[in-house]
DNA sequence: TGATTAAGGTGATAATGTCACCGACGGTTG
DNA sequence: CAACCGTCGGTGACATTATCACCTTAATCA
C-alpha cells in the first residue's frame, strides 16, 4: 500500500493516473510496492525474465548493450515519470529481456507485479494508453540510436552528447572517457582521440573524469552536423 | 466487406482472429479492405502520419532508414502474417512515422481504418495481444540491428544476410552490391570489396545482381562470428 | 551496331576500431 | 611522507570501414 505522499508525487510523475477511475486507482496503489534502488544495481540482464515494472519517481537508469569484447551502446535511460519499456514488453509478452539495465544513480520508484500489469491493460483505457505510449515512444528513440550508429560521425555523435547537457543547463559532463564511449557505442582510444581534436579546437577543457564545455555555439553547431 | 475466401485466408495468417469473438469478427471483415500493392510503392515516408494500418497476406515490404548523404539501413521487413508495427504504432499514439517503406515485391493485404485499430484495442483483447506482440517483438529486432551496426563486422553481417538465404533454402541470392549494402548499412564500394574477398577465399560466386553460396559451411560459421 | 544505363571495380585518403603498452593522477596505507 | 595500487587517459601500429572520384564492364534497347 502507497502512503498518500508517495501518491501524490506518483500522479505529479504519471498523469495518466488522474484521469483513470477511482477503482482503478484504489487497486493499483494498494497492489503497489515503493522500492529505492542504489546506484549501480544491476535490473535485468540479457535473457532474463523480468520480475516486476517499475515506474520511476525519482533517479536515473541506464538500458544498453554489452559485445562479446566488452564495448557498450547505451539504448536509452529511464528517468522520472518514466518506466522501463522493455520490462513492460517483456512482461506482456512474457519474453526475455534482450539488453542489459543498471541504475546509475539511486533510483526510487513504485513497483508493479506483472499480473497486475496485464490485467490492468484488458481493463484499463488509461494504463492501456501509457503501456502502448512508452513501447511506441521507445521504439521511435532506439529507430534514432540506429540512426546514429549507421550514418553519424563520431564527433557530431560526441557533441550530441554534450549539446544534450547543455539543454539541461551545464557545461560539464562528469563522465569518462569509458563512459562516454559506452553511451556511443564506440571505443574509449577513439573517443579520447576526438575529445583531444576538440580540445585543441578550444571546444572543450578535458581533465580526469570531466569534460568542461567552452565553446559552446561550436558544439552546438557540430551537434546539428 | 472482404470475401469469405479472403476471410480463411487472413485466419490462416492471423491466427489471433480465431479465437475473437464472432462480433469482433464480423465488424472486422465488414469494416476492412483487400488491397494489392504493386513492387516499389513507397508505402510511407519519414514524418508521414499513416493512414492505414495494413495485415499482409503475401508479399514483401521493407522498412529503412535514409542517411542525408544517401546511405541506406534496413530496420526490418514485412512478410505475411506480419504487419508494420510502425504504422500501428503512430496509428495508437496519432505520431509521425520515423522511418521509409517501401513494397519490394507486389503486396497484397488487408487494409484497416485507423479509428478502427484504436477503438478495437479498447475492446478487443486478442486484438490487444496482437498489437502489442507486433511492437514488442519489433522493438526487439530492432534492437538487435543496433547491435549489429554497433558491434559486429561487415563480413560478419555480410555472412549473417547469406546466413539467412540459407534457411530459407536457397544459395542464390538475386540482389546488387548496392542493395546488399543498404541492407547491413553500408556502402556499395565496401561490401563489393569484402564480396571480392569472400570470391577469393572460394566462399562465392559473384555475377552481375546475383549472388552464389559456394562453401555454406563457412558462411554458416562466419555468420555465427 | 552503337549508344545508354546500371553494376561493379579501383586507388587515395580519412575515419574508426583494436591491440598492446605506457605514464600520470588520486586515493590508500604503512 | 613515501610506497603502492587501481583507474584514467595517451600513443603507435595496424586493420577495418567510409568517402570520393573515376573507370570498366555488362545488359538493354533504339
Amino acid at each position: 500500500m502507497i502512503s498518500t505522499l508517495l501518491q501524490a508525487e506518483f500522479s505529479r510523475n504519471f498523469p495518466f493516473i488522474q484521469q483513470a477511475s477511482e477503482a482503478f486507482k484504489k487497486g493499483f496503489f494498494e497492489a503497489a510496492q515503493y522500492v529505492e534502488v542504489p546506484a549501480g544495481t544491476s535490473i535485468c540482464d540479457e535473457g532474463q525474465q523480468c520480475a516486476y515494472l517499475t515506474m520511476v519517481l525519482g533517479g536515473m537508469g541506464r538500458v544498453y548493450k554489452l559485445s562479446p569484447s566488452g564495448r557498450e551502446i547505451t539504448l536509452y535511460r529511464i528517468q522520472e515519470g518514466e518506466s522501463c519499456v522493455l520490462t513492460a514488453s517483456c512482461i506482456m509478452n512474457q519474453a526475455d529481456f534482450p539488453a542489459m539495465a543498471i541504475t546509475e544513480t539511486m533510483v526510487r520508484g513504485i513497483m508493479v507485479n506483472p499480473k497486475f500489469v496485464r490485467d490492468w491493460f484488458c481493463r484499463e483505457p488509461e494504463w492501456q494508453q501509457f503501456i502502448l505510449g512508452l513501447l511506441s515512444h521507445r521504439l521511435s528513440s532506439i529507430i534514432a540510436v540506429v540512426e546514429e550508429v549507421a550514418f553519424k560521425r563520431l564527433d557530431v555523435r560526441l557533441a550530441e552528447q554534450f549539446a544534450r547537457s547543455l539543454e539541461q543547463g551545464t557545461t560539464k559532463i562528469d563522465k569518462t572517457h569509458a563512459e562516454l564511449a559506452a553511451d556511443v557505442g564506440s571505443s574509449r582510444e577513439v573517443v579520447s582521440r576526438v575529445l583531444r581534436d576538440f580540445t585543441h579546437r578550444g571546444l572543450i577543457i578535458s581533465t580526469r573524469g570531466h569534460t568542461e564545455i567552452i565553446d559552446v555555439d561550436a558544439i552546438k553547431a557540430l551537434s546539428r552536423q
